[in-house]
DNA sequence: TGTACATCAGTGAACGCGCGTTCACTGATGTAC
DNA sequence: TGTACATCAGTGAACGCGCGTTCACTGATGTAC
């Protein structure tokens, strides 16, 4: 009770291992997957201290060196472990859906599950300081890619305009920004949790499609949002 | 060059101060606002340490126990503070906007700008872990209020349709996605930053007001967003 | 006007803590001869 | 088959660090009598 530290992060005396020879590279494994249940069951990236990793696997806190340069490479091995799964959860969504149009739906919808089911990985992975452009740059290739792969199937079968990079940037800032506040702000009156959720990248991809059937219309000369809206009721009536 | 320790934290040692007599409270005011150059300078609120901040100002560590109960409460402070700035801006970029719905245009760029000239500040308001309800339920009465009654009176001039509070949620999370996005990844490579915010906002904006020209064409049978689309599209032809 | 005293604002030194990291080591396992 | 030796995997103890916080104190300022 007196201390700060979350019981999860202290418990696990775990029963001491034995060594064993060929088999070195296994601990790195259960180091990994050590970190990642710790950021799952304590919700918090400074409980994932080498102690606390080192104390789960039932191994003394130096051994981790013998796998992983510092804690931040470790940290960086458990990001790149969360990606995979988030990419291959959207992934597998996306190819679910009838056609790319309803794929982006579906996509939408497994990033922001997959978020809220990892809360503090999805934490770490989009929303911890960085140093450097190398881990953007890997989102860059991988669910972010996919995502962008369908955005530009809707342009090619006419449900989207424009560029399908800048396209998907807004889809997924719909979706991101759902997500991170669902998790940073649990306790705000928020309206129904999943209406909010599916509301949100409805809203998204209706007004990229709705901006897509605008293109030929003439534009006016007010702000852009108001002149959108303009010729979105000159189209109707 | 050894330590970890940015520049800006260590850097003044300003001209040590003198004491005076009634007027103690002073000191909080000074206190609050080296905590905020702090954020601003460092761009870390790990460089927020109170031996950072009573150096800046010139004054003992233990000296901003008077002010403030412990850290928290400093770092609480610095919080409202930055609330009633971005609250500050929005209304005003709301009230010089010739209409409600301008309004939320201008209101969502006010606060994704300010977000992005304020980077820390913003990233301790929106993506600090928290513990009770207590500030969540502050930022509701805030800036969100704001957003919520400029929803409404779109609501009741009939270019919205929809619950005013989920409707600023949906609006919020745009907003709040393509400004954490900004933030947290800025090695990422984004399209022209300007036109992704704008764009960004009048997707949200634009999706809202096509759903809200759809409510009263009969809904079809499939996902929520290929119908809403194929409702625009009947809509159109 | 002079003096004792309370209070206000702030200080200096020390506390214990948990952290990441390093270093010299141990002991089991395999291999060379 | 037996023995010396290299290596692999991991350990125990210690390092220095910066942190938030506490505590007994100081000294200037105002006030009561």
């Amino acid at each position: 009770m007196s201390s700060s530290v979350p019981e999860a992060a202290r418990a696990a005396p775990a029963p001491r291992r034995r060594a064993a020879r060929g088999r070195g590279p296994e601990l790195r494994g259960e180091l990994l997957r050590a970190a990642t249940d710790l950021l799952s069951e304590t919700g918090d990236v400074e409980a994932m201290s080498l102690r606390a990793v080192a104390g789960r696997v039932g191994v003394s806190v130096p051994s981790i060196y013998l796998h992983f340069a510092d804690k931040e490479t470790l940290l960086e091995a458990v990001c790149e472990e969360v990606f995979d799964a988030l990419h291959a959860r959207m992934r597998a969504a996306g190819e679910q859906a009838p056609d790319a149009f309803e794929g982006l739906y579906a996509q939408g919808m497994a990033y922001v599950h997959f978020a809220l089911e990892n809360p503090e990985q999805y934490r770490v992975l989009m929303m911890r300081r960085h140093d450097g452009p190398g881990a953007d740059l890997e989102i860059a290739t991988g669910a972010f890619g996919y995502l962008v792969a369908s955005v530009r199937a809707c342009v090619e079968q006419g449900v989207l305009a424009g560029e399908p990079v800048a396209l998907a940037a807004r889809l997924w800032a719909a979706a991101h920004g759902v997500a991170a506040l669902l998790i940073a702000k649990p306790h705000f009156p928020w309206p129904d949790r999943e209406a909010f959720i599916s509301d949100t990248i409805c809203m998204a991809g209706l007004g990229l499609a709705a901006a897509a059937r605008l293109e030929d219309t003439p534009p006016g000369d007010g702000m852009p949002l108001p002149d959108l809206v303009a010729r979105l009721d000159r189209l109707r009536g």
